[in-house]
DNA sequence: GCAAAAGTGTTAGATATACACCCATGA
DNA sequence: TCATGGGTGTATATCTAACACTTTTGC
């Protein structure tokens, strides 16, 4: 089977920047390439857009494919067109990154075990292709995003405690938050309900659970309010 | 010629969004097209990515084709893939926003005349593809980006007054500011050079020119510094 | 002298920052 | 009883928002 155009064609590709995080640790998914180029690297999971499909539709099949992670946010993040930046032919690549709640698809061996890792992102590997540099810009987009949409949600369980998405933020951002002052600002904001359930089983006070109310968050918004850290 | 591939390939064109500010309106550069489909409908300029070009050296390349423009503020937007958004075949867009000095890029009429033209934003003709939508995101980009980036001067001639500016914003956010408050900040920032030249033949007190200094930006930039309005 | 935009300070309220101790729990 | 992280309040500095009159110029 062959296609044939008039004009010549670029391939193009959706490419997946799939954050996570773990406890104290950012991390991102990537797969072992199993194909030439760059056989045996380190890849973002992706693949080749089909024709009747959306982009984003596109990544979240490819994501389902190589990654076995169904339900996750996703967001376009930049087009990637360099002519040089696959060796085979020209690939245009438009890059998704994504936000996963790492508790709840902890264990990756979808397609074939080993093929599926999670990598702290201060400990990359050498990547295939410019995935370096995509991963550089989602880092970039995520940092700067956490600050004005309650996006950070994403990366955490349902019920969370403060200490936890304390956390979480100082390790996107790179920065140290004072407690007092973060407890008081996001609980001010009216968008997280306290649940009556603890931490079991710590070895120190427990702590209290919250849970982010997505539907106050739209409604808020819709009358101007603004999230910001 | 024809280009055949072992995969279906989907075409790939790039498409500006192209502001203007005028005065009192901020503006919008539209083509008419000459050929199928849409003839006849205004347009957003672009076309064809070649395959030995970047996609921001396509979006240049096609602007200045279409519209004579060469020198301009480009940023890339988003990309649209939707699979039914061309009638013709599978047609991907990567769309550009752009920012020109109107006032020194003033009359288009390049390649034909009567091809090209600038409309209010408030007073868009209907547009040929879903480039109404494409219109639609590049605006709640501009909006957006004014506020925490120092871009609107890209709209403005080298040298503008404080009044020129502060309509500026007015415009692009949609609301009024305070003028005392406005120059408060916006001097406090030291982003802006006095010239010692003031306007000529106006029928009220002849107000100070000024100068974006970008060199100053980066510097404070590298600091630290975030612009914010 | 009037219309039109330029230019200029102060104050009150809101927000951000800095900072230190007690609490509950398991080991 | 100790180590660990949870939980809390206040004072100060900074920023934001609201507000009105005088100046200069051309007509």
């Amino acid at each position: 089977m062959s296609f044939t155009y008039k004009h010549p064609h670029p391939a193009v590709t959706v490419d997946g920047v799939v954050f996570g995080f773990d406890e104290a640790d950012l991390k991102l998914l990537l797969v072992r390439r199993k194909s030439e180029p760059c056989k045996g690297a380190w890849a973002l999971p992706g693949g080749f857009v089909a024709l009747h499909e959306g982009l984003e539709e596109a990544a979240r099949r490819e994501l389902r494919e190589e990654t076995g992670i169904g339900e996750l946010y996703l967001e376009q993040l930049y087009t990637f067109g360099d002519p040089k930046r696959d060796p085979r032919e020209r690939v245009i690549s438009v890059a998704y990154y994504a936000l996963v709640k790492l508790a709840e698809h902890s264990v990756r061996a979808d397609s074939d075990a080993a093929e599926v890792a999670w990598f702290p992102v201060a400990e990359l590997p050498e990547l295939a292709f410019d995935h370096e540099r995509i991963v550089e810009i989602g880092l970039k987009r995520l940092k700067a995003k956490v600050r004005y949409e309650p996006i950070g949600f994403e990366l955490l369980p349902e019920k969370f405690t403060l200490g936890e998405l304390q956390r979480l933020y100082e390790t996107v951002l790179e920065q140290d938050l004072d407690k007092r002052n973060f407890r008081k600002k996001i609980l001010g904001m009216e968008l997280l309900e306290a649940l009556d359930e603890y931490q079991q089983d710590v070895a120190h006070r427990a702590a209290q659970y919250y849970r982010f109310n997505h539907q106050r968050y739209e409604q808020l918004r819709k009358r101007g309010f603004n999230f910001e850290l």
